[in-house]
DNA sequence: TTGTGACTTGTAGTCCGTT
DNA sequence: CAACGGACTACAAGTCACA
């Protein structure tokens, strides 16, 4: 399993918890709307200050969107 | 302090904690050794791929690298 | 052994839309 | 509300010569 997808999954599992839309999200984090779609769908490698946005806007640890599930290690 | 400056220092100290040089941590990674840097001296915010292949060569998490210092937090 | 400048190429990231 | 397309711009990715 590629990092990515790693990061595509807990940030769409993070975004639901918090109740917020893509959109919400995606204005809190100063990111396009389309390209929160594009990284939950695994489709890019994002950079780390994009990881850090996200994370900031969802009260989460950068370091948190990156970690991989107990059973993948 | 910005994510890739976090990120370099970081870097910087598991690399030197291993007793590697760039050009050995390069090799490893599979990465170009002027590349890893100037990811060392923040030119770059690295995408999520480079920092998993880095920590990989590193033995350690990838979430390690973007850990912020307790006096940062 | 590492830093740096100059450069090219690939992909991250934006913005418009439709389904 | 989210998936998805095309067309674009910005910047990460990778290479080289040299200090």
């Amino acid at each position: 399993m590629e990092i990515k997808e790693v990061f595509a999954q807990n940030l769409r599992a993070a975004r639901q918890q918090k109740g917020l839309s893509q959109e919400e999200l995606a204005h809190r984090a100063e990111i396009d709307r389309t390209y929160i779609s594009s990284l939950e769908r695994s489709i890019y490698n994002a950079s780390i200050d994009v990881v850090e946005r996200l994370a900031i806007a969802l009260e989460i640890q950068a370091a948190d969107l990156l970690r991989r599930p107990p059973s993948d290690t």
